[in-house]
DNA sequence: TTGTATGCGTTATCAG
DNA sequence: CTGATAACGCATACAA
């Protein structure tokens, strides 16, 4: 009733063979009479072998496995992007081990230590809003591990990066709130030192600039923890809705932040775009059906994942390290549910 | 620049002792010199060595991680239940490997092979829709792998098995459109070889036999793929309203059916529950926030992860086979937008 | 207390 | 064409 599985030695201690010869028969190397090739893979077929991917991995020093770490699986945009990867993965014939930061600097680093240390071929990372210390990614980096980073990106590491055009993103959507009339547009991002908080904001007030609008940084809440907790959502609103002079619409500039936004306006009663105009990054299935109607910004996040694990592959396949810094640009989809759909997508080179 | 992990070899090299010692001294052993000791520790510290997760699993003969397979990762429900369960393997130290079937048999049955073979310690799996054979499961559990269903169980295999309470829940909410007045309910259901579907389905039957409504046969739709694909549903549900006598009303028996539905409603516009009732599963923490307000069936997804989890880890590490049948069931949630919301919560074990 | 040898399952190298 | 041997990194039974 243990479970033995079958190796090679069973194999050829059964056939009267050496380990080598059924080795070779298996791998249908070169040299091997076509007889005993044969007996072997008969043999191996009827008492079902299956080589013992570990001790294949130590041999070879690879674990055909790559490493995921997201800051929450149970969010629609990383579900997507982890389905884009498994799928992806699974061509190639490798498996997918997950782990998730809840937005935690120490919890990231725990499951960095816990997935590198050799049993991982690659890392995709979006990595967690506490995180302000990069040094490990970068000494990861610098001992060889291919690493691929994902939406949330880290500067100063020259690999791939693949991340939506969120300026363009938020820019665009501010410009849609300015265009329905609203005037005091409010924003509530991620952590201040994120990537794409920097990348949104810095959108949002191109828009308003280019529709002569003075930025206004009271205007402007940043969530610590990147909105992982309601309270943290409920504290930016609240103090948005508390100024002396209110603002007349929020931009959301994450999932996690739309999906707060939503429950905490429906609690004080506030209906968008009636009371108060709302647009907001989001990756939900359902936030087209949210009434009354909501205009999103949603990011191709299952291509996200399928792009970042091609291009981990080629770097783990290649062994060659990436000499050029490389980022591939994908253009976020403007969900407007008032007026006409916008779908653009492409695919930008920058350096 | 080349990935090169220390080893024991390296830091037995470096202080001049051997490669036992070393292990030895970094494994906390029993007899070893204090001196010697601290100065693997410190060496070790300094050179930041970590073991040969690989090489470890190859001795050990466990690889301290589990593999799960679930229809789709991209769907709240199993997305939830991922949460539940990446938290209680990360607490114990374990990793989590996943995969999905699409609701593919073959897809699932390569995905078993490709994650046993000894490259996991255990499995906790959701079967596909399209599964009729079970025997391969039946074959890796009577060969000792440790195995966990959840949602979509597999009877005849006497291991553990994690799931709400189906029948309850269905029936819960086939009451409640009957007490919003109802007549004609009609059920769309995931393929009716599944668990979940049997289950749900005579919940479903038993709330209208008490209710004094003769069950109909034509007012059943099932699903044989799962609803993977939106015109599965919609083939369902225009089925259901071409009748000659149409259904008032549709119980939806899984998310992505719901979600399904609310779609199809939405482009034939019809409202809910103005023109025709709707209730169903749902697990997005969006489904609250659909207007008109919309019932919804909301099951313990992470809960159910984290308990199906510690069952496994039980299983892996007192390496006893299961003698027990044993169901942990679980009461899914309720959560009714007209009235009041019901949350009940509570464990049953039956046998 | 420490070192030597062995094995986990596999494949590559080198003899035969 | 096939067999013996070493090695991947680690832990342990056995020797010293």
């Amino acid at each position: 009733m243990k479970f033995e599985a079958v190796t090679i030695k069973d194999i050829a201690k059964a056939l009267g063979l050496s380990t080598s010869t059924v080795s070779r028969a298996l791998r249908d190397s070169y040299e091997i009479s076509p007889e005993t090739k044969k007996l072997v893979l008969e043999y191996a077929e009827k008492i079902n072998y299956h080589p013992n991917p570990i001790a294949l991995s130590l041999r070879e020093r690879r674990s055909r496995s790559i490493g995921v770490i997201v800051a929450e699986i149970a969010n629609s945009f990383f579900s997507q992007a982890i389905d884009g990867i498994e799928s992806i993965a699974y061509k190639n014939g490798y498996n997918v081990i997950i782990s998730q930061s809840r937005e935690s600097f120490e919890r990231e680093q725990i499951n960095l230590n816990y997935l590198t240390s050799r049993s991982i071929d690659g890392l995709i990372i979006s990595v967690a809003s506490e995180t302000k210390d990069f040094s490990n990614f970068k000494d990861l980096y610098d001992k060889g591990m291919p690493i691929v980073f994902f939406d949330r990106i880290v500067a100063g590491i020259n690999t791939h990066k693949v991340i939506v055009d969120n300026y363009q993103g938020a820019y665009d959507a501010t410009r849609h709130l300015l265009e329905k009339g609203f005037k005091q547009i409010a924003a509530i991002a991620n952590n201040e030192v994120l990537s794409i908080s920097k990348e949104r904001i810095a959108g949002y007030k191109a828009a308003l600039a280019d529709h002569g609008i003075k930025e206004n940084d009271t205007l402007i809440r940043y969530c610590a923890h990147g909105g992982l907790i309601l309270p943290e959502v409920e504290e930016a609103v609240s103090g948005l809705l508390n100024m002396p002079v209110r603002p007349d619409a929020i931009l959301a500039l994450t999932d996690k932040i739309t999906t707060g936004c939503l429950y905490i306006l429906k609690s004080k009663k506030l209906t968008v775009p009636d009371d108060i105009g709302l647009i907001g990054f989001s990756n939900s299935d359902l936030t087209e059906l949210i009434g009354p109607p909501l205009s999103i910004i949603k990011q191709p996040a299952f291509e996200m994942g399928e792009i970042a694990t091609g291009l981990l592959l080629q770097l783990i396949e290649s062994k060659r390290p990436v000499t050029e810094f490389e980022t591939k640009m994908l253009a976020p989809q403007l969900v407007l549910r008032e007026s006409s759909v916008n779908t653009k997508s492409k695919h930008v080179k920058i350096s």
